[in-house]
RNA sequence: GCCCUCGUAGCUCAAUGGAUAGAGCAACUUCCUUCUAAGAAGAAGAUGGAGGUUCGAUUCCUCCCGAGGGCACCA
């Protein structure tokens, strides 16, 4: 607010200088007429307090009733920290995305926190927030599943173990044992079919343990989805639209598939439909855009994924362009690094393993419990820790996640915010109790509260 | 082979083309405690390499070295 009306007059990039005795913004102007005249305007404003020129630069410090008046607002203003920035533009936030039938491992724990905070990010700054889970509840994955239930006789008392077995029986199989292998890729088309009873049993009863899962968890971390979508709906509308694209030719048929043949916009060629006839993970991102646009018009699109895959969405944008250039437009693919846990991941491979969400939030309450066994909310610190961790270094980038440090009470880590607020806010608590509060009044400069804050 | 990321202090991370490249952790010095756990102050420490553009480059361009990811029927 008071940066933008310092930059209407000074036009040029307003910055913070290095050192703050030199002030409190900067401006790096050419030496000239114009300078001098910027600096006549700047010495006008009721809430400068100095400007002053060091070498190409123009130093503004501010009065200090500006700043006691700003804490004041920060600490009275329950709406502080939030804008209207987005006005009311609709956002669809596309996060977290688990298979159903698999684990939902520490990769989508990431997602999931970048998601999150992300859409409270745009919330915060005025947006119509939805937040989507996008899941593939068809193909090898789940036919590897079912095989495995059947193999290991699995009935209604499936549970969310079980089903980890399972798939990971049918997984196993798959590798080893070739006629197994045949036997999942025929269960495959029967699943896409889904004209066999028997195995749709099996199937529904797979898939809700496994969203009831997710949901548990989902709780546990503090996200609510608006919209849940599967690959096997989308994978419908997805052959439609690859069937008009052919027509337009966008696509072409290949070796028995359908093809976009991205070359000639400097990508690669991507398989949407195999010669088997199924629309692959391509199609069926292509068919949920317009979906998503129906259930919620929005103005952007935000897609969270693992940055494995940038390269397949640049070329699915580009089709996207092709053939919905509106929605194209409103799109935007975000690629999260991946969870490194050095140290830890022989641990949990050793035991057999995959590095679940689930496991790496109960391994943080652990230490916590550890470093404060009395803690009130175990759970609570340690999925802070386990966030802070993740949300402190660029997305796209690889986290270095180390356990310890993010549940320590030190350093740059979740619990130590936490417990610097909890101080706080004791402490201001314990000033109102005798009568304290009234202190922040607005002369106060800002150097007694710095002093002030050190006494606490 | 081609394409995309990335390379900053011992470690983990910062730095819209701007001033002396910032933090946390670890290590070091000093102090306080000294039964542990811990606490206070201080100093030291870095842009992978070579060119180029620019008044000015961690940032932009070229080449080299190194790490990761991707390149047709998995997502």
């Amino acid at each position: 607010m008071i940066a933008n009306e310092l930059q209407k007059i000074v036009g040029t990039k307003l910055e913070h200088p290095e050192n703050e005795n030199w002030g409190d913004y900067a401006v790096f102007v050419k030496p000239g007429a114009e300078a001098d005249e910027v600096i006549k305007k700047l010495r006008e404003l009721e809430f400068v307090e100095s400007v002053a020129r060091t070498g190409g630069f123009v130093n503004i410090k501010l009065k200090d009733a500006y700043f006691s008046n700003l804490i004041a607002r920060v600490i009275t203003d329950s709406e502080w920290g939030k804008s209207s920035m987005f006005g009311d533009k609709r956002v669809m936030i596309e996060f977290t995305d688990p298979n159903p039938f698999k684990e939902l491992h520490i990769g989508h724990l990431y997602s999931n926190t970048v998601g999150e905070a992300i859409s409270r990010l745009f919330e915060a700054n005025g947006a119509v927030v939805k937040r989507a889970c996008y899941q593939g509840d068809v193909g090898m994955h789940v036919a590897k599943a079912i095989w495995g239930m059947m193999r290991l006789k699995l009935g209604k008392n499936v549970t969310a173990k079980s089903l980890g077995e399972a798939y990971a029986a049918g997984a196993t199989a798959f590798e080893d044992n070739s006629e197994a292998a045949a036997e999942i890729k025929e269960l495959n088309i029967k699943l896409y079919e889904a004209k066999s009873a028997e195995i749709m049993k099996l199937y529904e009863l797979g898939k809700r343990e496994s969203l009831m899962y997710f949901d548990g968890i989902y709780k546990r971390l503090g996200t609510k989805f608006d919209f849940m979508y599967f690959e096997s709906e989308s994978g419908k509308k997805g052959m439609q639209v690859v069937e008009e694209g052919l027509g337009k030719g966008v696509f072409k048929k290949s070796e028995g598939a359908v093809v976009f043949e991205g070359e000639k916009y400097g990508l690669h060629t991507r398989v949407f439909v195999n010669s088997q006839g199924l629309p692959t993970y391509e199609a069926k991102e292509l068919g949920l855009a317009p979906t998503k646009f129906a259930d919620f018009p929005y103005d952007l699109s935000v897609i969270i994924t693992a940055n494995e895959i940038n390269d397949y969405f640049r070329v699915l944008l580009k089709c996207l362009d092709l053939l919905y250039p509106d929605l194209a437009k409103r799109t935007k693919h975000i690629g999260h690094g991946m969870v490194k846990l050095p140290g830890m991941a022989k641990m949990a491979s050793r035991k057999g393993n995959v590095l679940t969400a689930e496991w790496l939030l109960d391994e943080a309450k652990k230490k916590v419990l550890e470093i404060a066994p009395d803690a009130t909310d175990p759970d609570a610190v340690g999925v802070a820790a386990v966030k802070y961790a993740m949300l402190r270094s660029g997305i796209g980038r690889d986290i270095e996640f180390d356990i310890d440090k993010s549940v320590s009470f030190e350093g740059s880590s979740g619990p130590y915010i936490q417990y610097t607020f909890a101080r706080t806010q004791s402490v201001l608590a314990r000033a109102k109790g005798q009568g304290l509060g009234a202190k922040f009044d607005l002369a106060l400069s800002t150097k007694h509260l710095a002093l002030n804050e050190e006494e606490l």
